[in-house]
RNA sequence: GUGGGUGUAGCUCAAUGGUAGAGCACCGGCCUGUGGCGCCGGUGGUUGCGGGUUCAAUUCCCGUCAUCCACCCCA
């Protein structure tokens, strides 16, 4: 047998539908606050990421899916949307074709990961992007875009969490004071962390090692290093975020693994996800579509994985089945009368099925049961001889006969 | 890349160094034209794969693959 390879996964019946529950709420809610669909390619030149993820980051140094082409050009899978996102937007000029440049990307990612619970190798985002918008405003309404995913979904016990890292004239200070507060406290962390202070100072607040905690508690807080613009934005994001009562914490721990991250950043953490708590993230990379050779435009957007939000929706999660009929055929007269009758169903724009092969009535209904089917149309001799369908509602019982090319109509009122 | 757990029927799981089981699901019957509940019967496994120890391995050992959990990192 050949298997699906490692941390790539088949979504079958039954899965498949919280799947498309999920990508339906964030279509529509994407075009309710404005944001055009784009789809990218999957495959970009391995340069994009290097350029735009950040040459420095893990996924850039170990986890992209890179090849050669018959060609000789370096090739990769791509690990995120945004490189993608933004070198659409440069390359089509998206920024004067569009009225705004609020765009949304649905698609798998791919990362050679080893996989766990909420993190696989081919893995799926809903990617939204605004561009070209500097304002508080803006990163607001991405953040409201988010949480609103969240609640449509009813994904209970999320929350959702702010900072702010500074941008490129601030944070070197802040920086600063984090190595300097660490100062002689450094040999005692974890030696995730004694690698981290030399090679990215501001994921040491990621650690998780308890005896690191109360070193980390005591470290500064970037917000409290931002330069006056900074400081400013970031004030008006909270205003319009409280503005319309959206629940944030902030959270001074909260700093994200790329490198083009400025000022805002976001997430939204669930509780049921192990390890693997975010359910999205995000944040401003103002300067990213210059770096890949745009103009300088503003940028902000968030990743949400979608196998997260499958895994933590409720239970309860009402997804709604096609209501469907089917059609009960007896003897050989009966068959051939019955597949008519399934063609105009369809026609007609109702689901509709019947059992092909020559099987008892009693079987035929136990199909009907287990394919949910709401109404079932029984078509024999007897219904035959007098010009009817028998009409069976499987959820009362109650059966009727019904003129033959009344059928139709009588369906459409029961499903 | 690192550490640990687990691989037996479609699914969830039993079992013993000596012929592999249950529940659910599936198919059929009870009910010759009626689903759900019930009863009866049936299909379905080289016990992940490869090697080793043994008279004999699903069981013990090694390897491998997959999966799960955690680290790293991230959605």
């Amino acid at each position: 047998m050949i298997a699906a390879i490692r941390g790539t996964h088949d979504i079958l019946p039954g899965e498949v539908e919280k799947w498309q529950h999920v990508e339906r709420c964030a279509r529509v809610l994407c075009e309710r606050y404005g944001y055009a669909e784009v789809r990218t390619p999957v495959i970009e030149r391995e340069e994009l990421f290097a350029k735009g993820t950040g040459e420095t980051t893990d996924i850039v140094q170990k986890e992209m899916y890179a090849f050669t082409d018959k060609s000789g050009d370096r090739i990769t899978l791509r690990p995120e949307a945004t490189p993608s996102m933004v070198r659409a937007y440069i390359e089509h000029n998206l920024g004067q074709v569009l009225p705004a440049a609020k765009l949304y990307a649905l698609g798998p990612m791919f990362r050679y990961e080893r996989p766990q619970k909420g993190r696989y190798r081919q893995f799926h985002q809903l990617d939204v992007e605004v561009f070209g918008m500097e304002d508080p405003a803006v990163d607001a309404e991405v953040i409201d875009l988010a949480w609103s995913l969240i609640s449509t979904l009813e994904i209970a016990q999320a929350e959702l969490v702010i900072n702010s890292v500074g941008c490129p004239t601030c944070r070197p200070v802040f920086q600063e004071a984090l190595l300097a507060a660490l100062g002689s406290d450094l040999p005692k962390l974890c030696g995730d962390c004694q690698r981290r202070a030399t090679t990215n100072p501001l994921r040491i607040y990621d650690c998780k090692v308890p005896a690191d905690q109360p070193i980390i508690d005591a470290l500064p807080h970037s917000v409290d290093y931002l330069c006056e613009p900074c400081a400013t934005h970031y004030a008006g994001v909270k205003g319009h975020l409280d503005a319309i009562s959206l629940p944030w914490r902030e959270s001074h721990r909260l700093v994200r693994g790329l490198d083009y991250y400025v000022r805002t950043t976001f997430e939204v953490l669930g509780q049921t996800l192990g390890a693997q708590n975010a359910l999205l993230g995000g944040g401003r990379y103002d300067g990213l579509v210059k770096r890949l050779g745009g103009a300088d435009h503003a940028g902000i957007g968030f990743a949400a994985g979608l196998e997260r939000l499958v895994l933590a929706l409720p239970d309860s999660a009402a997804i709604a089945a096609t209501p469907r009929a089917f059609i009960v055929a007896i003897g050989e007269d009966g068959r051939a009368a019955a597949w008519l009758l399934l063609r105009e169903l369809r026609q007609s724009g109702l689901a509709a099925q019947m059992e092909f092969e020559a099987r008892g009535v009693r079987a035929q209904m136990k199909r009907a049961d287990r394919l949910a089917a709401r109404v079932t149309l029984i078509v024999g001799g007897d219904e035959l001889a007098r010009g009817e369908v028998t009409l069976r509602d499987m959820t009362t019982g109650e059966q009727r006969a019904v003129a033959r090319d009344t059928v139709v109509a009588a369906v459409r009122e029961l499903l």
